[in-house]
DNA sequence: TGCAAGACTTGACATGAAGGTG
DNA sequence: CACCTTCATGTCAAGTCTTGCA
């Protein structure tokens, strides 16, 4: 049902544990010991006969500007090196860390040629794919080996899966969407810039010879094993537990907890939003316009963004341009058509009837601005889940979406699902239910690369089934005209024979498009995250017509 | 009290292994 | 069994929300 945690098995008991456990002063953990953090490789140097070229000449770079070149020269055929803003950064970066004698000759990017690099890389790329088995079987065992090493901790006399025991390797930062950070280098991180957290007493990890941590500490109200800061944005990195974990496992758990409570009170905090449409306080005003959206649409809360990020919002920011007020469209009335850029550079879109108590307000609100000014200039996300914890202990405003998406599965499965069902019937119907939810959490993904394809191949497949169905209806005519003509024993049998053909088909056929449904539907819509994020287990779990097959 | 820093969850996408099919 | 699709897992960016501090 669920991946990456083991949910399904963890016991109410541990519910009470965790309620205990919360009471005191916010302690995540009373032992910690690990392996530390495992580096990436140190940087290879390439073979001579790899040569970088400036102007047309030959050009022997030192062993860290080389490294640099490497990362882009392997990311020529991305689309993104076409950008300007990449190629911007990513020049000055370069430069920063060449030595005196190269930043003379180096100026212009477009006179830099990193084709053969670019080659050795692909080709490199090609050797690996074509690897003996054994050779693939030997790198897999040493993976395991590393896995062993650094990929588990000891917590509270557990042993944990950790997440990402790996430091992050250096490389071309890639924002999403229009990053203005593109092509930015990421450095390479030095066990100098981790800190190191285990308990007190704990084996301390050791750090690569010669060299030592940034600092060990043993703070056990955080969960995190190591962590560094990020060059790009001076964000911290942080080495954490797999979802598996208990840890992690209770902290999912006590999330749809706090959804459920929801539930409970979602009708009265409803009530309150839609009286807050009429009060003679605009702030109010736009706390239950901007709540109703949250709730109704699922939106995000919308926290302010830092600059130096792409332009993205949520409904706390978004601005008088993300939203277009039709009195009247397509035969509604009062409707809100938005289209923003939300999180990872997501395009929301929607065309959405709303009360007119709302649609007056929204009006109300865009009055003498810019396209550019928050529609929502009132309030913010602090604020709002201030209010919402006023309401209900736990309330922020993301519980909404693990509320309503949760809710529509469980809607969902009971509209479209029945005992009687196939097996395949089934499965379309979950995953058309769990299609229903990320349609609402609006979770996208670029098509898969081979999607026409497979899509023509399905088509083909189609069209044979109901070729072979009408021979073996001629056939099954046939059958039946000549037992009609000469009845034998011998006859009879080819009837019954070619009825059970044609019925098998017939099965398969409907199998075949069933599938193409669900293929078809599935194109651009990503169900994985909110599998893992949003729908509470328990649900899919306790649905009599699902739970007998394994999704 | 306000806001920056910190901690933790959510997100799309890449990759590799598993499994189904002709 | 070769091929291809599917699914799980890994990666790391980008959100949310809390905490800490001046």
């Amino acid at each position: 049902v669920k991946n990456r945690d083991g949910l399904l098995n963890t016991p109410t008991r541990r519910v009470i544990l965790w309620e205990e456990g919360k009471s005191s002063d916010g302690q995540k953990w009373t032992t910690l010991e690990h392996n530390g953090p495992l580096f990436p490789p140190e940087y290879e140097p390439l073979p001579n006969n790899v040569v970088f070229y400036y102007s047309g000449e030959a050009f022997k770079l030192g062993l860290a500007s080389e490294e640099i070149a490497t990362f882009y020269a392997k990311m020529l055929d991305h689309e993104y090196t076409t950008k300007e803003v990449f190629q911007k950064n990513f020049f000055n970066d370069w430069r920063e860390e060449m030595t005196e004698d190269e930043r003379k000759v180096i100026k212009k990017l477009s006179k830099c040629n990193f084709s053969e690099l670019h080659a050795y890389f692909v080709n490199k790329a090609e050797e690996k794919k074509n690897m003996t088995k054994e050779e693939k079987q030997a790198l897999k065992e040493d993976n395991a080996k590393l896995t062993e090493q650094y990929g588990f901790c000891f917590l509270d006399g557990h042993r944990e899966k950790i997440g990402n025991f790996r430091v992050e390797p250096p490389g071309l930062f890639r924002g999403r969407g229009e990053h203005p950070k593109m092509g930015k280098l990421k450095k390479r991180i030095q066990p100098e810039d981790i800190t190191i957290n285990c308990s007190k007493g704990s084996r301390i990890p050791g750090p690569p010879q010669g060299h030592k941590w940034r600092k060990v500490q043993h703070d056990n109200t955080v969960t995190w094993l190591a962590s560094w800061v990020e060059n790009i944005q001076g964000h911290p990195k942080y080495i954490m537990l797999n979802p598996s974990s208990k840890l992690k496992g209770e902290k999912d758990w006590q999330k749809y907890e706090t959804a459920r409570n929801l539930k409970l009170r979602v009708d009265s905090i409803r009530r309150q939003y839609q009286s807050d449409w009429s009060s003679h306080e605009m702030r109010n005003r736009q706390r239950g316009v901007a709540l109703y959206f949250i709730d109704k649409l699922a939106l995000r809360a919308g926290n302010e963004k830092e600059d130096d990020t792409a332009d993205t919002v949520g409904c706390c920011s978004l601005r008088v341009e993300h939203i277009t007020l039709h009195k009247e469209l397509d035969g509604k009335e009062w409707v809100v058509e938005f289209d923003f850029l939300g999180k990872d550079s997501i395009r929301y879109y929607n065309k959405v009837p709303v009360e007119k108590r709302v649609f007056k307000n929204l009006k109300l609100f865009m009055e003498n601005k810019d396209p550019d000014d928050d529609l929502f200039d009132r309030i913010n996300t602090t604020y709002l889940n201030k209010n919402l914890n006023e309401s209900m202990a736990g309330l922020t405003a993301k519980v909404f979406r693990t509320f309503n998406a949760s809710t529509t599965l469980q809607d969902q499965l009971n509209i479209m699902t029945k005992e009687d069902m196939t097996v395949e019937e089934k499965i379309l119907a979950y995953n058309r239910a769990n299609r229903a939810v990320a349609i609402l959490c609006n979770h996208q993904r670029a098509a898969p690369k081979t999607f026409e394809k497979s899509m023509q191949l399905l088509q083909e497949k189609i069209k044979k089934k109901k070729e072979q169905i009408e021979l073996a209806k001629r056939e099954l005519k046939e059958a039946k005209n000549a037992h009609r003509e000469r009845p034998s024993d011998k006859s009879k049998n080819l009837v019954a024979k070619k009825e059970k053909v044609l019925k098998r088909l017939q099965e398969q056929l409907k199998k075949l498009q069933l599938q193409m449904t669900d293929k078809e539907e599935n194109k651009v819509i990503a169900l994985g995250t909110s599998k893992l994020n949003y729908l509470d287990p328990r649900i899919t779990v306790a649905c009599p017509s699902i739970s007998c097959f394994s999704l």
